[in-house]
RNA sequence: GUGGGCGUAGCUCAGCUGGUUAGAGCACCUGGUUGUGGCCCAGGAGGCCGUGGGUUCAAGUCCCAUCGCUCACCCCA
């Protein structure tokens, strides 16, 4: 018995009943995001290893156990793109893209992969659509990437959103907060969790996330990283909450929020939705003003966001886009003999800009018709030796019923006038 | 990596306490129309019941293992 091939763990086929929506998704991305500015960018599938060692952090848990790494020919290691932050960022150092003046504004639309074990909305193989703004490190700035998140998730027809906001201050502020964070948990250690307790040595910061009921009072009282931030951080973070106050944005301050990935600095953000099983961030975001200086370039402030596709298409309201296909044709044999020509007129009308199909699994004619409306077609043309004799082909309309001769040299005019394309 | 749930036809599932040739709906094919679809009617094809082992006179059903899927933890989009 031979083998049957699997797609691998965590990897989906997205078949020609899903396309339309992905497409449809995609659509409204560069259509949205192109409007607000930004210019797409499409990195390689793999980089170098370190690139995202040195971006995400050592410790990190993408780095530490989600890569997929391996060795080519000559021995370099490579990694297949776990964030697209770090990719975006080398190719703006590598083309000098600042040289252009002004602020740099990329969008992407890709592929990512992280060896996880998956669960709903989780998987190894995912999409996200994300932008970078690089160059700015006001508010204003903050404020744009933060409002086009939300913005494009209300467009593309997500209920329930939740935007989280936090500001974690510079690297300087949070090594300071850890040290100061856990020298409290340490001092209630008996309180946490088993799971809290590992986080107590690995990242302090992570507890904040904790699910567990018991440890909530014990984090009500744990100092805020508020009251750690200097002055000039604080009046960022007071300036973004203004503008998106402004700009009528809602978000929830949530002094927890901390982020998984080492180069954030000052604002973070993340969009929630309730439709979403235990995996419910559809976007994840923040400020980074220390990578693009720690890649390789000249010191520069960023933001960005990147939201998952996946996760968008599951919250979606299930708004079966019913798009009107254009009128199909379906040219039928009905008679042996009139199986070239069948092939030869399809042909014509498809140079015609017609959509039209014929059989090639020379079946009868009454699957031919049946196959016709499987296929929603509107109309049959339908070819026998009578037509052949005579240059004139059955046209039969498949929602009507309404059958016609006509003459073979008027056929194109005819079709082309008679259907909504 | 850890834990729970589930693997029966292309799809969705039924199969009671182990007992004849394993079922339904949808989809598919053929016919009812010597050259005509949709509805209806009649018929048909399609299953090593995930895989391997065990218990038993007898296993889709019970036990063990294994693989796969799935949900959750961890972490994140």
């Amino acid at each position: 018995m031979i083998h049957k091939f699997q797609s691998v763990k965590g990897t989906k086929d997205l078949l020609p009943t899903e396309t339309p929506r992905w497409r449809e998704l995609e659509e409204t991305v560069h259509k949205f995001i192109s409007r607000w500015g930004y210019l797409e960018i499409r990195t390689p599938a793999f980089e170098p290893t370190e690139l995202f060692v040195r971006s995400s952090g050592e410790g990190s848990d993408i780095v530490t156990k989600q890569m997929y790494t391996f060795e080519d020919q000559s021995q370099t290691s490579i990694t297949l793109k776990p964030e697209l932050t770090a990719p975006v960022i080398r190719a703006y150092i590598q083309h000098n893209l600042a040289k252009q003046g002004g602020t740099t504004k990329l969008y992407y639309i890709d592929s990512l992969y992280r060896q996880e074990r998956p669960q709903a909305g989780r998987l190894r193989q995912f999409h996200q659509f994300g932008v970078e703004a690089i160059g700015s490190s006001n508010p204003e700035q903050d404020a744009e990437v933060i409002a086009l998140a939300y913005l494009i998730l209300l467009d593309l027809g997500i209920e329930d959103l939740e935007l989280y906001l936090n500001s974690i201050g510079s690297v300087e502020t949070r090594k300071r907060y850890r040290k100061i964070l856990s020298g409290y948990f340490l001092e209630h250690e008996h309180q946490l969790s088993n799971v809290s307790r590992e986080r107590l040595h690995k990242n302090p910061l992570r507890i904040l996330d904790t699910k567990d009921k018991k440890e909530q009072t014990l984090l009500s009282n744990a100092p805020k990283i508020y009251d750690y931030l200097t002055q000039d951080d604080q009046d960022h973070y007071e300036a973004v909450k203004h503008h998106l106050t402004e700009l009528e944005i809602p978000f929830i301050q949530h002094d927890l929020l901390v982020r998984g990935l080492d180069y954030y600095t000052r604002t973070t953000f993340e969009i929630t939705s309730s439709k979403l099983g235990a995996q419910n961030a559809l976007c994840g975001g923040g400020r980074y003003d220390n990578l693009v200086e720690s890649l390789g370039g000249p010191p520069t402030p960023a933001i960005g966001f990147a939201a998952g596709i996946e996760r968008i298409l599951m919250a979606q309201k299930d708004t079966r886009t019913g798009e009107d296909k254009p009128d199909r044709i379906y040219v039928v044999c009905a008679t042996e003999n009139a199986r070239d020509f069948v092939l030869k007129l399809t042909m014509d009308l498809r140079k015609q800009g017609l959509p039209v199909e014929f059989d090639a699994l020379r079946r009868s004619l009454k699957a031919q018709m049946r196959d016709a409306n499987r296929l929603k077609c509107t109309f049959a043309v339908i070819i026998g030796e009578k037509e052949l004799d005579s240059e004139t082909i059955q046209l039969k309309n498949l929602t009507t019923s309404e059958q016609k001769t006509v003459q073979l040299g008027t056929l194109i005019t005819y079709l082309t006038k008679e259907l909504k394309l």
